[in-house]
RNA sequence: GUGGGCGUAGCUCAACGGCAGAGCGCUUCCCUGUGGAGGAAGAUGUUGAGGGUUCGAAACCCUUCGCCCACCCCA
């Protein structure tokens, strides 16, 4: 036999893990829905122009999925949404009722070296509102987020969402003197505060070109987990989060800074607290030019992404997820020979009728070998129609978790089967 | 792109230069109208691929492919 094999950096959704995404995905509905959230999606496919026109060109050109299509243009396997979303939000800018409230759930791509909690074919939440600016707005959002952890069991001890204002940062390296061109190297100083030695640390950020004063004072921001008081802008998010109850999920992080590309406000990351996943959960923050390169006037908004990949993992490590049945039918009709097959089949479809899934085995087999068969699938009924209950207009209905049957009669055995299912 | 680890039965792994194995799973039977537990028997391999060293290679060496992990990056 050839072995042909999939894509690198791929999944393949067996039964088990398509229920593990649509759990996901029930829950990341069921979260935006109750803050009112539209759902939309834009197309799997873009050209390429939609991704260059904006900052990252170098990581659009080299970690996205671009080819040429038979026409021979240019397009590329969508690495992320916002770019759609702006175009879509432009095409009807004049239209559209604000704040638009809208989120997705749909595959990605990215031309990325696979790893823990990273594959190059994704499925991620985008969630977005658009047309105000409001710090109430932010924490509707960020709430939207803590609604979510919690529908899975992410409790406040098992996840945290770091909250920072880049407005606030800003203000900082500007009383320390820290110029415009030096806050991309800045920012990437502060994302390795916590993953270097603090000597290394404090030698880089002079390679960067800081004075000490400079880095001292750096170092004294990020220590101060206080400085939220100095921001209005923080000040009253936190204010509403905890009118939204879900402050307990909240930390101030003044080393949240989430890359240079289009943040301008509140930002936000949020992490599984065990660290067994070394990157977050998901994250997001509040941006001022969503319109610029796809050609419309200047709207505000906020949004976060969360991947399927990294969630899946920790929710089955921590042991949160549900079982999910094995199959959607929990009854089986047995077969009983060859003469009584049709009458199973029969059986069958008045269950559904009914409203029951239900399945028949399909050929004459061994009694031994249906009821096997039900309990790997862990199925919770079996019936019997043998020639004994056809005589008698009756049908067994077995309970499989104790074994218990009985001949029931055939105006109640309908009822009796719901019984067990439920 | 850089570094590390690993490829052996369907799965998880052992054997580390001397007959390729175990557990789980699978098939059949104990049991021709009833599953889970138990007992008995059985099947299953290009040891990822190619080359080399050796009397002898799953093991050692080279090449190659694949997977995992970390770094880089993370829209």
């Amino acid at each position: 036999m050839i072995k042909i094999k999939t894509v690198k950096g791929v999944r393949e959704f067996y039964p088990e893990q398509m229920a593990l995404r649509n759990y996901l995905y029930e829950k990341v509905r069921a979260a935006s829905q109750s803050f009112g959230y539209q759902e939309y999606d834009g197309p799997f496919i873009e050209t390429i122009d939609l991704y260059a026109a904006k900052s990252g060109e170098e990581l659009v050109k080299k970690q996205s999925f671009t080819f040429q299509d038979r026409g021979g243009e240019v397009v590329t396997l969508r690495p992320e949404l916002t770019p759609s979303l702006a175009r879509m939000i432009a095409a009807k800018q004049g239209e559209l009722t604000y704040p638009v409230r809208w989120w997705s759930f749909g595959p990605f791509w990215r031309y990325e070296q696979p790893q823990k909690g990273r594959t190059r074919e994704f499925f991620q939440w985008n969630i977005d509102i658009i047309g105000v600016s409001s710090p109430e707005a932010d924490a509707e959002l960020i709430a939207v987020a803590a609604t979510f952890l919690r529908s899975v069991g992410l409790s406040p001890e098992r996840a945290v969402i770091y909250v920072n204002n880049r407005r606030l940062m800003e203000a900082e390296f500007d009383a320390l003197g820290i110029l415009p061109a030096k806050r991309l190297d800045v920012s990437n100083l502060i994302d390795r505060r916590s993953k270097m030695e603090s000597q290394k640390w404090d030698e880089y950020a002079l390679e960067l070109g800081l004075t000490e004063t400079q880095r001292d004072g750096l170092k004294e921001i990020l220590g101060n987990f206080d400085l939220w008081k100095r921001s209005e802008e923080l000040t009253r998010l936190f204010a509403a989060l905890d009118v939204l109850g879900v402050k307990d999920y909240i930390k101030f992080d003044p080393s949240i800074m989430r890359g240079l590309l289009y943040y301008t406000g509140t930002v936000f990351e949020a992490f599984e607290t065990s660290g067994s996943l070394n990157r977050s959960l998901l994250g997001g923050g509040r941006y001022d030019n969503l319109l610029e390169d796809v050609g419309g006037s200047p709207l505000s908004g906020m949004g976060f992404a969360m991947g399927d990949v990294g969630m899946g993992i920790i929710l089955k490590e921590k042991g949160l997820l549900p079982e999910f049945p094995l199959t959607p039918a929990l009854v089986l009709v047995t077969v009983f020979d060859e003469t009584l097959l049709l009458k199973s089949y029969a059986l069958a479809s008045e269950l559904r009728k009914e409203g029951l899934n239900a399945m028949v085995y399909p050929e004459v087999a061994k009694l031994p070998k249906q009821f096997k068969f039900a309990d790997k699938m862990k199925m919770k009924v079996a019936l019997v129609l043998g020639p004994d209950e056809v005589a008698n207009g009756q049908v067994v209905v077995k309970n499989l978790s104790n074994g218990e049957q009985s001949a029931v009669a055939r105006d109640g055995w309908v009822d009796t089967v719901r019984k067990l299912v439920t």
